[in-house]
RNA sequence: GGCGACUUAGCCAAGUGGUAAGGCACGGGACUGCAACUCCCUGAUCAUCGGUUCAAAUCCGGUAGUCGCCU
């Protein structure tokens, strides 16, 4: 028999944290974070981190798990969430896969297969210097004489994701088209919900609007100050998280605070559009509209009842 | 009340006689090891009325609005 497991997703601000913690403790829940910058020590403002309070004692994984130093991706996390689940699983609980990074999502409810090769950053930037003097378009017929299809589906603007698929030819001498092709058909081996919490865009965006302020209150400035006082530079990944980046741009002098907060706003939007889309094509999603539900106790039990019918399956 | 300037898409903004650059926002989309990343697509007849001209956002005049200066 499949396992169960819960996924609770939406766009940013929309809300996932409280519903998520009346979820787990209405079904025995435990929860694995799949956000890519939550997993962050020393990250909280600006992640809108769960708070150890908010958490009401209810286990969370994969929250303050690495330093900022370190590089997380995908198949990192695939690989971490699926021990997380293992434990849960073991503990007799139920995951509880709760954040916005679709991409993460999809990797462990599909069990996309990454190979076990590792990132080949010496290849990566000789392809990038490549790019820097012959151009993108040269860098692009580099790919179409290696995967054909790719070329076609992957715009030559796009570098970086033409260089992930000269690196997987380059590592594997296979076409990472034809390794996508046969990854999208895989199905789920979880007896599953997935969630997709949503509100009409005009509220969403004013709420992503008054977070920010509360952010900036709360003190995000003095949080990027200290990252970058231990040694945080612009360039690890876990800088490039929104509110980062610009903080980090207004602190080195490229900015001011003031247009910085603006222009986290502005990105915040474009992040929460961008989810929408990929949240929209992904199949055996189910929306939950917020504002369809007369208050946020009315959607928490739809959700139980709603789980326990796939419990009980 | 007088004089002058301005009026181009939601915003900023090129264009000064030959048939509307660009940027931002909004909206849509892609995405299989950086995904809070990276990338793609998308909009106007130029305040308004009339005139000159083969041809006007571009020249002339009226009207309206905005701004500045003066009384």
């Amino acid at each position: 028999m499949k396992r169960p497991l819960i996924i609770l997703t939406g766009p940013t601000a929309v809300g996932k944290t409280s519903l998520s913690i009346g979820l787990a403790k209405a079904l025995g829940g435990e929860i694995v974070s799949a956000d890519s910058m939550q997993v962050y020590r020393g990250m909280d403002i600006g992640t809108a981190k769960i708070t150890k309070e908010q958490m009401q004692g209810i286990p969370h994984y994969l929250i303050d798990e690495m330093e900022p130093s370190e590089e997380f991706n995908v198949a990192v996390f695939q690989k971490r969430c699926k021990e997380a689940m293992e434990t849960i699983y073991r503990r007799g609980k139920i995951p509880i896969l709760v954040g916005g990074t679709g991409f993460y999502i999809q990797s462990v409810l599909y069990d996309i297969n990454f190979c076990e090769t590792e990132a080949d950053s010496a290849y990566r930037d000789s392809l990038s210097a490549y790019a820097q003097k012959e151009g993108k378009a040269a860098l692009h017929q580099k790919l179409r004489q290696a995967d054909a299809a790719s070329a076609d589906r992957i715009h030559p603007n796009n570098v970086k994701k033409v260089i992930r698929a000269l690196e997987y030819y380059h590592q594997t001498g296979q076409k990472i088209s034809e390794h996508n092709e046969r990854q999208r058909k895989k199905e789920a081996e979880y007896r599953f919900r997935y969630y997709v919490l949503s509100l009409p865009r005009e509220v969403l965006y004013e709420r992503i609007d008054r977070r920010v302020d509360q952010m900036r209150e709360d003190g995000l400035t003095a949080e990027v100050q200290a990252l970058l006082d231990s040694g945080c530079t612009r360039s690890m990944v876990s800088m490039q998280g929104l509110g980062y980046k610009e903080i980090i741009d207004a602190l080195e002098g490229r900015d001011t605070l003031d247009h910085a907060f603006e222009k986290i706003k502005i990105e915040t939007r474009h992040f929460a559009k961008r989810q929408f889309t990929w949240f929209r094509r992904e199949r055996d999603v189910t929306w939950l509209h917020k504002e369809e539900f007369p208050d946020e106790d009315a959607l928490l039990e739809y959700c139980i009842s709603d789980c326990r019918k796939m419990l009980e399956e």
